[in-house]
DNA sequence: CGCGGTGTTGAGACCTGTCAAGACGTGTGG
DNA sequence: CCACACGTCTTGACAGGTCTCAACACCGCG
């Protein structure tokens, strides 16, 4: 199930041999847990970061108001919170989508790696800085685009990521957002996001049913998203 | 003018003598730019990062649209492109706000960091992370809250973390962004930047003028932001 | 069989955008 | 020193995208 964090990894560079079973001896043990539960509380000291082995999760900040936004969706080999390895704790929640299984990663293995593979540590270190990059493609399509470009523009995402990780079959995936959990990564009411969802059916850009999602046209919904995949950095290079 | 970096570093965590060292080592030499240019184009290939000395710039993110959003503003001490030693090109433009002096950091000198200072590296891994928090706040802004309260947030985060480089006087602080940029900053047309900036004034929040803010209730603008500043991770703490 | 979560639809309100025009102010060249 | 030009700020009228509130349909599951 690691075999989804190394396909990421080293999708943007090359990972030796022994990196890599420094990387499956990171992992002290695994934890399930249901869909919708808070995994992570933002404020809690942690020791440990943890990786999606199997289900989606996201990192949501709520606002005193209630409101809730999505910052991005981890999908299988995704860390939810390495970047808590340095942070301490969390500004957000890590909340379960699906049934989730996850793998425990100790800071102190963290550590290990930053005094002992410094190219590794420039991988994971890589790792955060490419969910910052997906940060401010969101913050972009929050500020800018229209619901429908949103929208769009999450479908293309999300079939990228996981063609990385072999999840996708041809230009369908299976996709187990509510559209209430839609709303709060596109920063949309889920009113708003039915009507939206039902545009890009009736532009037969896009099909939704049984919780799995067929992109029809996949050129036309990147227009649509004005979709430009460079950020999410799918080429190789030495780091 | 890399004392405010320092500062910023310290206010996070200790840096020793030796480490101050390598810090002030990292820097080749500072090139100086105008206002409103392009200091770094996306998609360039990257050898080296900045670090703003002086003046301040943003990350603007361009839709082929004409649409443009500000990720961050960034300050003096701020690396605007610490992420670029492990990504390679930046998937944003970093432009300048204001004149900037900026000091060049080349990645064959952090990458020695990597490999000889890793509390070093954690330091400045952590401040990328800090980074991407601030894009997580940004993105529940845009997500989430009113274009007042939006405004109303991004003053407390301004006079927080020109407070922590020694740039504020009292709850007032030079503030260079015209009502565009403003604007690009909040996801909102400058039309109506200006009115949500009076409405912030009828309301006795700011005062504006002569490019300085003037916070006169800082309760009361925390509260129509909603503002909570555990996302600026300004507590002291070993990573 | 009923229930809770999810999806759908309609009507109306409101927030923010668009377009257009003019005021202000500051630097520059004549 | 004036005139002008350009960027910036301000204002008004109107459009339109998204939200709110409410009701109802659907469906899997206990």
């Amino acid at each position: 199930m690691i075999e989804n964090l190394l396909k990421k990894l080293r999708r943007r560079d090359d990972i030796s041999a022994e990196e890599e079973q420094t990387v499956r001896n990171l992992v002290s043990h695994t934890v399930r847990v249901a869909a919708d539960k808070v995994v992570i509380r933002a404020g809690e000291l942690l020791k440990e970061s943890l990786i999606v082995l199997d289900g989606w999760a996201a990192r949501a900040k709520d606002l005193p108001s209630g409101q809730r936004q999505f910052a991005e969706i981890h999908l299988p080999g995704d860390f939810t919170d390495l970047h808590s390895f340095t942070l301490k704790r969390l500004d957000h929640d890590i909340v379960s989508i699906t049934p989730c299984v996850l793998a425990v990663v100790p800071h102190e293995r963290l550590k290990k790696v930053t005094e002992r593979f410094p190219h590794l540590t420039r991988v994971f270190w890589f790792s955060t800085n490419l969910d910052a990059a997906i940060h401010r493609e969101w913050a972009l399509s929050l500020g800018r685009r229209s619901a429908i470009a949103r929208m769009a523009h999450l479908f293309c995402e999300l079939l990228l990521r996981l063609e990385v990780i072999g999840m996708t079959n041809g230009h369908s995936y299976d996709f187990p957002l509510t559209q209430a959990e839609l709303g709060e990564s596109l920063g949309l009411t889920s009113v708003h996001v039915n009507r939206t969802l039902q545009e890009l059916r009736r532009m037969a850009l896009i099909e939704v049913e049984n919780r799995r999602v067929t992109i029809l046209d996949l050129d036309a919904l990147k227009g649509v998203a004005e979709f430009d995949p460079t950020y999410l950095y799918l080429e190789k290079r030495t780091r």
